[in-house]
DNA sequence: AACCAGGTCTCGA
DNA sequence: TCGAGACCTGGT
């Protein structure tokens, strides 16, 4: 299918899913139920499994325009040259469930590890797909059955069981949350054990269309120390990023997070690299 | 082998 | 409302 301005690499590899892996030439991942493998060349993006080009426009966020987006969020020197860098990353717009449970487990862990944590649930709690993947498991499949200690969650494993139960229940209401503005969402996904405030910003940006969410991990609080001399509380920084970028926060904010990834990995390339030397002894 | 990780909770001021 | 400390576990 012909895609507007897209890069699925940026996009895939930018830490906002964690059921996508390269294999090759080919991105491969489980959405929710659906198998998929997916390949870009141009603006031409190709899917082997589940093709439905409905679904990926959705998903990529493809009715965002990203240009007019760029427009909005350039709003210093900095973030114009991150952009550029990274042009074509777009946000991913991911289901309200499977959204808000994968960040509850990525709290206080690495991305590699909060990988492993979510293939693991799947795994023991999921439906088995055809090809032997494992879709995400459903809040009955999670409340339930199902070997949670064997996932190695540590203290995220009851977080996590007690949200599905309130799932289950209909004590915690996943249509009632997608109705209410940004900060209603926020307020109400916060009476979650386990959900704070940037967890319940990364649910608002990635599963509820709230585009001014501006979740502050350590990475953008480190650029928001260094690049824009902004630090202090959550609150405080989130609210200034959020005043300088404007309504497409969000966006702005996934563009310094890759651009402070890419940096942080090329630092511990190059000190593990041949040639740097560890000290005598 | 330390240090760190897409933080949250609890508690005291 | 804010800061400080604890925290499962595993990656690097």
């Amino acid at each position: 299918m012909r895609v507007p301005l897209f890069h699925l690499e940026h996009t895939l590899d930018s830490g906002q899913v964690f059921r996508w892996s390269r294999s090759g030439d080919w991105w491969e991942g489980v959405v929710g139920d659906r198998s998929l493998r997916l390949r870009q060349e141009g603006d031409e993006l190709i899917a082997q499994g589940d093709r439905d080009e409905a679904f990926l426009r959705r998903y990529f966020r493809l009715d965002d325009d990203l240009e007019a987006i760029y427009a909005d969020i350039s709003r210093d020197e900095c973030i114009a040259s991150v952009i550029d860098r990274f042009r074509g990353m777009r946000l991913i717009r991911q289901e309200v469930w499977e959204c808000s449970a994968s960040y509850l487990l990525a709290s206080y862990a690495n991305v590699p590890r909060i990988k492993k944590m979510i293939e693991s649930v799947c795994r023991t709690h999921g439906r088995r797909l055809a090809d032997g993947r494992y879709a995400f498991p459903t809040p009955e499949e999670l409340a339930e059955g199902g070997d949670i200690a064997a996932c190695r969650l540590g203290y995220r494993a009851e977080w996590l069981r007690c949200y599905a139960r309130s799932v289950r229940d209909g004590e915690f209401d996943l249509d009632l949350l997608r109705t209410l503005d940004y900060g209603e969402a926020v307020g109400y996904l916060k009476t979650v054990k386990g959900i704070g405030d940037k967890v319940a910003d990364c649910i608002a940006l990635f599963s509820l269309d709230h585009l001014q969410a501006c979740p502050v991990d350590v990475r953008i609080a480190r650029a928001m120390r260094e690049r824009y001399g902004v630090s202090g509380s959550y609150k405080k920084v989130s609210e200034h990023a959020r005043r300088h970028f404007g309504r497409y926060a969000g966006y702005a904010q996934e563009y310094l997070y890759i651009a402070e990834d890419r940096t942080q990995k090329k630092i511990a390339s190059t000190a593990c690299s041949p040639g740097t030397r560890t000290p005598a002894p």
